[in-house]
RNA sequence: GCGAGCGUGGCGAAACUGGUAGACGCAGCGGACUUAAAAUCCGUUCGCCGCAAGGCGGUGCGGGUUCAAGUCCCGCCGCUCGCACCA
């Protein structure tokens, strides 16, 4: 007799042949897993195979995994598993860049040690990974914080010190006075500190530097041999190196203050008598100078400070804008007079004053400019605002000398030179060589390469972060820590809280306290932590050895799997992160680490997009709210009426600009009548929008279609849930199939449906046929039937399927290839009759099918494979390979246009010769009816493409 | 402010080196099946004119090159990313 529960088991499964990703995804990854199939093979037992090392930027632990972040591996998933499906040694790791600012936070904010945040973060993004299937070896998984991997990086940083590659040097910080702790500039808000509020001070500190510098030609050079990277990133690192050739100019003292010290200064300067060194790209524009402008904090700036209130206020103030190179751009150009007069160097009648100006930046050439109003906006914008003359001197094509006047707008392109002496009609180019020899006869100045590439600053002084291993030593001065004593280690016992700001390594009792390493006396430890960029700036080649204990990675190891020839990861890297491992990997083999002449650390790059969802936002009038309406007044007055409930598209969030109080400007769409009111706004879930139109009668509800998933923005979808409700095929698949893989793709629940749906239907297609040809045998090639009809024409479809997706795969064209599959699909349920030879067509067509979205699905596909009979893994499947005669069209289809419009179809052979179809063209009916009455000139025909009849 | 990128139906998009604009998906509309609904299947969907055949217009806006422009060039508008201490 039957147990009930047996009857309810054997009905479920006699009704439902639906797909129960619950069971099928979590057996599959229990298979692989046991079966090892994502571990790397070594180099010696891969002999015969070619290596692939694909790897996604790996993340920071912030929390949980939300769909979000699933976009970009999977897409290096489908990579790795196309590469593994065509007979590759892979490589594909996974690990976590654990350092940096989110857990201080954490820790200051709720009491949380940043190492208990951190690793507690991982655990749980780890299992939440691992559930979307992804053929990772995760044996080689490192986390940068932890001391077995910082140790490495400490022995790397003494190696590059070795080599003259790190030294000190004073820079300037975000300094917040009430808090006592350096500020990073996203954590400076209009001038003030996040926390404190307080206005932030600029402070100079001794920090350590990586010389980028160093290799500034060759990283610039080498970007021409990047070939497979996108050419935006290419001219992006390019421009940020930024190499030009321009001039140093020394303008002569005409006049200074009396009170200005007469001895030199401390670089043995005299700013009394000294000539003041400018740098610029166009010395032609000399004659158009009206005035040098010296950065706030320039050494001579800063002289005349210390008897000139006003000039220290001036620099107070330009501190205020912190050290962001946006902010002090954005900021109104500003400037005050120092008093002191220069001579021009092509003429000594001619004085020019010496402003400090708050748009130079001390940290590009000299720290000083001059000023050619003509030739420059901000030059402009000054000149104007201080009513300073100028002249233009670079003449546009096509203007007349006469009438040309610049006032408002400067014209910074090449032109023909005028009102300059002895450059007076040459171009622009010839004047900047004619002007520099000019001033080196003179002895005025000299021709410079100059870089917009500064050295790297890698001191934060920050606790959670990889120590810097040195020693200051009152005797010995700084003094690295020996190899032997490495790691230093952070100590654990360190508290974050309101009452002892600044750096807890600093403060703490014991931990800095040691002894010199040369002289033994009591010195101590360096307290600054490294940027978490150098954490990132070789994981990578960690990888290729990530449980070394005596050194960073076996050389011969890192050397077979380098470069990665598939990196996949963020625009929003295109330039530092990337540059710094650029950098590092040319540092670590001039050091003898690495066996790779190119030095060039990814072979191949791809930078995704991100994955965006709807924000829900409610509005509440701060004013009155109506019953019905909301009345929103707008600053010029006016008022525009809303009704209460309604969701709005706000067409971008620019339309809601956050204010730091916590409430916001809001702006409405021009359409709807203009700008806004403040109200206070919150963001709320999906599921909090019944509620909180409930409790807030007056209040509106917008919808913001596009932003990055984010915890604080309430518009997270988190990945357990989904995985649970949908499946990670699912997951995997809507992400990759809507948007290009470069743009952002936003999610929806009718994508999520759409994926879910085809999952499905392919799986019922599976089933059905499974069930129809059970016992059938397919391994004796075409039978009847298959060769003509519609078995035939699905066979022609699956190959033609095979050669797209294989090419959309190594294109990343995730998107496609996703939109061939669902043609293939199609075109699989369209085929019905039950003979052998659509029996037959249909075991093809879904093998291939199979294959084809394995890489996507892998869940879905290993399922189906083992259902249609396969034995072993289908993600260890050979890749199919497509029949050239089946996927080949014999005929085309052809546009007749005349005059360039389209009049007619014709069919013909594929590679018709080009008289024949000339002539198909011209005899046709609707073409004749368009040709009569005018001459026929011309006849253009592409083969297999086009035809184009010109007539008049 | 500077540097870079992007912009195609109601929506996400496709169109590979200039060669039929809108493949494929979503949503919609019409129909089949069903007591009904869901699911599934079939058809249809850029706009305007036309009974139809067909015609005209159309890839952010304005110009240009070409037999032919979404694609190339010039100028604008809008959005996104980066700007060196977020990662």
């Amino acid at each position: 007799m039957q147990s009930p529960k047996t009857l309810l088991e054997g009905r479920e499964a006699a009704m439902s042949s639906r797909y129960n990703h619950r069971e099928v995804e979590p057996k599959w990854r229990a298979k692989w897993d046991a079966a090892g199939i994502d571990r790397a093979l070594t180099p010696d037992a891969a002999k015969g195979k070619k290596k692939a090392y694909i790897l996604e930027m790996f993340p920071y632990p912030s929390g949980r995994i939300h769909v979000g972040h699933s976009r970009n591996y999977a897409m290096g998933d489908v990579i790795a598993r196309f590469r593994r499906a065509n007979g590759y040694n892979v490589l594909h790791p996974m690990g976590w860049d654990a350092f940096g600012l989110p857990a201080e936070n954490a820790a200051m904010e709720r009491g949380i040690h940043p190492k208990g945040w951190t690793y507690d973060n991982i655990a749980a993004m780890r299992e939440q990974l691992k559930l979307l299937g992804l053929a990772i070896d995760w044996s080689r998984e490192l986390a940068t914080c932890d001391v077995a991997y910082y140790k490495h990086q400490q022995a790397l940083f003494l190696a590059f010190w070795r080599k003259d590659l790190v030294y000190r040097k004073k820079q300037k910080v975000n300094w917040d006075p009430v808090d006592n702790i350096v500020l990073a500039n996203e954590q400076v808000v209009d001038g003030k500190g996040w926390r404190s509020g307080a206005p932030v001070e600029t402070r100079e500190l001794e920090q350590w530097m990586f010389r980028v510098t160093a290799y500034a030609d060759d990283l610039l050079q080498a970007i021409g041999g990047l070939e497979r990277w996108p050419d935006k990133v290419r001219l992006m690192q390019s421009n940020w190196i930024g190499k030009s050739q321009g001039a140093k100019i020394w303008w002569p003292l005409s006049k200074t203050p009396d009170e200005l010290p007469k001895t030199a200064d401390a670089s043995g300067r005299s700013h009394a008598r000294d000539p003041i060194e400018v740098s610029t790209t166009r010395p032609d524009t000399l004659f158009g100078a009206s005035f040098l402008a010296l950065a706030p904090d320039h050494p001579l700036t800063k002289t005349i400070a210390q008897f000139r209130p006003d000039v220290a206020a001036f620099i107070a103030d330009c501190a205020r804008l912190g050290t962001s190179e946006a902010d002090i751009e954005k900021a109104e150009k500003t400037g005050v007079d120092l008093g002191v007069r220069v001579k021009h160097p092509f003429d000594e009648s001619w004085e020019l004053p010496v402003y400090a100006a708050n748009f130079v930046l001390s940290s590009y050439g000299s720290g000083a400019i001059f000023g050619s109003p003509a030739g420059d906006q901000r030059d402009l914008d000054f000149a104007n605002k201080y009513k300073l003359p100028f002249k233009p001197v670079v003449l546009p094509p096509g203007e007349d000398a006469a009438t040309y006047a610049v006032t408002d707008e400067a014209f910074t392109d090449d032109g023909v030179i005028y009102n300059s002496g002895f450059l007076d009609g040459l171009s622009t180019r010839d004047a900047i060589v004619r002007a520099i020899d000019e001033l080196v006869k003179l002895g005025a100045g000299e021709a410079t390469t100059q870089w917009r590439l500064r050295d790297w600053g890698v001191s934060r002084q920050r606790y959670w972060g990889c120590p810097i291993p040195a020693i200051h030593c009152a005797k010995c001065g700084v003094v690295p820590v020996p190899e032997k004593d490495l790691p230093v280690a952070l100590p654990d016992d360190v508290t974050f809280d309101r009452d002892h700001p600044g750096n807890p390594l600093d403060r703490h009792p014991t931990w800095k306290h040691t002894t010199c390493p040369q002289c033994n006396s009591e010195a101590t430890r360096e307290t600054d932590t490294l940027d978490t960029f150098v954490d990132s700036s070789w994981y990578f080649a960690r990888f290729t050895d990530p449980n070394n204990e005596a050194q960073p990675f076996d050389k011969a190891l890192a050397s077979y799997w380098l470069p990665v020839d598939q990196y996949v990861g963020g625009v929003e890297h295109a330039v530092l992160h990337l540059l710094y491992a650029r950098f590092f990997t040319r540092a670590m083999r001039d050091c003898g680490y690495l066996d790779l002449p190119s030095g060039e650390p990814f072979k191949s790059l791809f930078t995704q997009g991100m994955v965006v969802h709807e924000v829900l936002r409610l509005a509440v009038p701060v004013g009155n709210a109506g019953s019905g309406e909301t009345v929103v007044s707008l600053p010029d007055g006016a008022s525009i009426r809303l009704p209460v409930g309604v969701l709005y598209e706000a067409h971008n969030t620019h339309q809601l600009a956050s204010i730091p109080s916590g409430r916001t400007i809001l702006r409405f769409d021009s359409d709807a009548g203009a700008a806004g009111t403040i109200v206070d706004l919150s963001y709320l879930e999906p599921a909090e929008v019944d509620r909180a139109k409930a409790d807030n009668p007056g209040g509106v509800i917008f919808s913001c279609p596009i932003e990055k998933m984010s915890k604080s923005k309430k518009n997270v979808v988190d990945l357990d849930a989904f995985v649970t409700d949908f499946g990670a095929d699912v997951a995997r698949w809507f992400v990759l199939s809507d948007s290009p893989p470069e743009r952002d793709v936003e999610w929806t629940a009718s994508g999520v449906k759409g994926a879910w749906g085809f999952v499905q239907r392919v799986w019922t297609l599976v089933d059905t046929h499974a069930n129809a040809a059970a016992g059938m045998d397919f391994g004796g090639g075409l039978p009847e039937g298959a060769d003509q009809g519609e078995p035939l024409a699905l066979l022609q479809l699956a190959h033609r399927a095979v050669d797209s997706v294989t090419s959309d795969i190594e294109h990343f064209r995730f998107n496609v290839a996703v939109a061939r599959c669902y043609e293939l699909v199609n075109a699989i349920a369209k085929l019905k009759g039950d003979d052998a030879g659509a029996h037959y067509a249909r075991q093809q067509a879904l093998t291939i099918l199979t294959q084809l979205i394995s890489p996507f699905m892998p869940h879905l596909a290993e399922e189906c494979w083992e259902h249609l009979g396969y034995a072993g893994f289908v993600a260890t499947a050979r890749w199919p390979v497509a029949d050239p005669a089946l996927a080949a069209r014999n005929t085309v289809t052809l546009p007749i246009q005349v005059n360039g419009k389209k009049r007619a179809e014709i069919g013909a052979p594929a590679g018709a010769p080009e008289a024949a179809v000339r002539e198909l063209a011209l005899q046709h009916a609707a073409v004749k009816a368009f040709l009569e009455g005018v001459t026929v000139r011309k006849v253009i025909v592409v083969p297999d493409r086009i035809v184009n009849i010109v007539a008049n």
